[in-house]
Parts: structure tokens; C-alpha cells; sequence
DNA sequence: CAAAAAATAATAAAGATTGCAATTTTTTCA
DNA sequence: TGAAAAAATTGCAATCTTTATTATTTTTTG
């Protein structure tokens, strides 16, 4: 839970990069820019969008951020990376996050099969959460 | 190969419809909304970018297309479900699709896990493919 | 503390997608 | 077959997310 996140070397250390390396740590499923942006504000942190996207772009490039995009959406959501693989509830648009992703099982199994070196990998899996599952039972 | 798309019930049959959904069944990848209008102006024929759109989302919904966003890009692909799992070159591109998708395997401990009823999935692999493995040898 | 470099803010611009009104095409059924 | 009704398409405007730009502010360096 409590991930040591930094600002890169080479990059200088502000205010509004720490309070947004602060909000992804905190979330727990991916996010909108325009949700750090409301966080931050409620918190009285007054930052400009802009500076969200250019930050978000520079923590994607390189590696701390992992940028996504969820079914029927049309904006893109950011999280850690292990955050990255996640369940969707169809009815309720819950978000729960796959530990122990079992992808390292397949890896192998691609390497193989297609010659790639494998970098990186995002899972979407989406369903009825139980809660849905029990209000919806017709 | 030959899947057997068909417009579905409830909806009229329209030459664009059709149009599309050919355009879809030999896309080798998903592809963006943008294809499939130069890929018919090429044959000549003639469609407007909003029917397009409009197609889509209807085929999205009827559930006979997948909707998927790549890797730093900011527009949506579509495709059919058969091609909805790939693995992405990050330096040239290239798009390999997933056969015989071994998400199964995981599906039963995910249900077990997380309680929810699985409805479907989307898994992206970033990679290096063979030939820029053997290009990039330094 | 002053100069240089980097980052932020605010706004404009770009690009993808959706909404809308008018027109055209399909379907229905008499 | 052939109106009439319903649905779909067009073309364009509007919207929304994201990126680019430029002036200003903040950090860093020595």
C-alpha cells in the first residue's frame, strides 16, 4: 500500500508534482486527470489541468504512471502500475483491482509462440460485481 | 476467417451498414473509425464519418464489436471480438492478435476471488516484436 | 542573492466524437 | 405496387478531452 513514489531524476521537485504523485498513491483504481484536478482542488491545492496532463504524460514516459482507458469511455484514466489490471462491474461501474495478476503464467506461453519481448501488459475484465448479481436476480 | 456477420435484429439493412460491417470482418486488427471511411472511399463508395460512428456504437452495443483504446493513442479501435486480444510492438507498431486466448485459465480463480460473473475481457501486451529485436542490437 | 533553467498557468488550438435538423432510404401494409 | 410511417444517413455544428503556446513564476545553481 505504501509505495515510495518519488519524482524522477533529472526532474525538479513542486509542489503541484507531489500533490499529484500524492493522489495516485491514494487512489485505489485508476483515475481521470479531471479527477486529480477536483481532489486537489477540495484539498485547496489550486492547480491548472494543463500541469496534470503534462505531468501525467512525463510520469507515463517514464514508467511510474500507467495510462488506460475503460470500456465506453472516452477519457483516459492513470494509476500505478499495479493498479493497472482491474475488474469492471458492468451495472455498477465498480472498479476492484486483480492482485496477484496471473498474466506471468501466459508470458511464457507468448514468448514463445510469437518471438515478442515482452514489455508490458494491461488487463480489462468486466462483469456483475455480487452486489449487482443479488439486486438484479430476475 | 469467415465469420458470418449479420446486421442485427430490430435494425434496418442499409448498404453503409453492410459496408461496415465487411470492412470490420477483414480488418486483420482493430482499427480506428477513421479507417473504415478511407478504407470505403477507396472502394468508392461514399459515407459519412458520423454514420460510421453511429454504426458502431449500435454494433458496440449489440455486443458484435469491441471498442478498445492502444498504447498512447488517444482514439478508439473497433473490432470484432475474435480480435479484441493483441500484443503491440512498442517500436514499429506492429499488431499481433491473441488466438486461443488463455484468459480461461484465470476466469475460474477470478470468479472464485472476486465473486463477480464474468461477462468479458481485453488484454493488451506491449512488446518488442522479433524483427526489432534483431534490428535494434545494441 | 542573481542568473539560468525548468515548471506552471491560462488560454487557444487541435482532434475525436456526438448531437441535430433536413433529406433520403427502408419498410410496412393497404 | 405505392403511399405513409419509421428509421437511417448527411453534413455540419457543438462538445469534450488533450495538446501546444507564451508569458509568468518557481527552482536550482554557484
Amino acid at each position: 500500500m505504501a509505495e515510495k513514489l518519488t519524482i524522477p531524476k533529472g526532474y525538479r521537485k513542486t509542489k503541484q508534482r507531489e500533490a499529484i504523485l500524492e493522489v495516485l498513491e491514494k487512489a485505489e483504481f485508476p483515475i481521470h486527470a479531471e479527477d486529480i484536478y477536483l481532489k486537489l482542488k477540495e484539498k485547496g491545492i489550486d492547480i491548472s489541468l494543463s500541469t496534470i496532463y503534462r505531468n501525467l504524460e512525463m510520469l507515463t514516459k517514464e514508467g511510474l504512471v500507467v495510462k488506460s482507458y475503460m470500456m465506453n469511455e472516452d477519457k483516459a484514466r492513470f494509476a500505478l502500475p499495479d493498479k493497472k489490471n482491474y475488474l469492471v462491474c458492468e451495472k455498477c461501474g465498480k472498479i476492484v483491482i486483480i492482485d496477484n495478476c496471473p498474466f506471468d503464467k501466459f508470458k511464457e506461453e507468448l514468448i514463445e509462440v510469437h518471438g515478442f519481448e515482452i514489455t508490458g501488459h494491461s488487463i480489462e475484465v468486466y462483469g456483475i460485481c455480487p452486489e449487482c448479481q443479488k439486486k438484479n436476480e430476475n
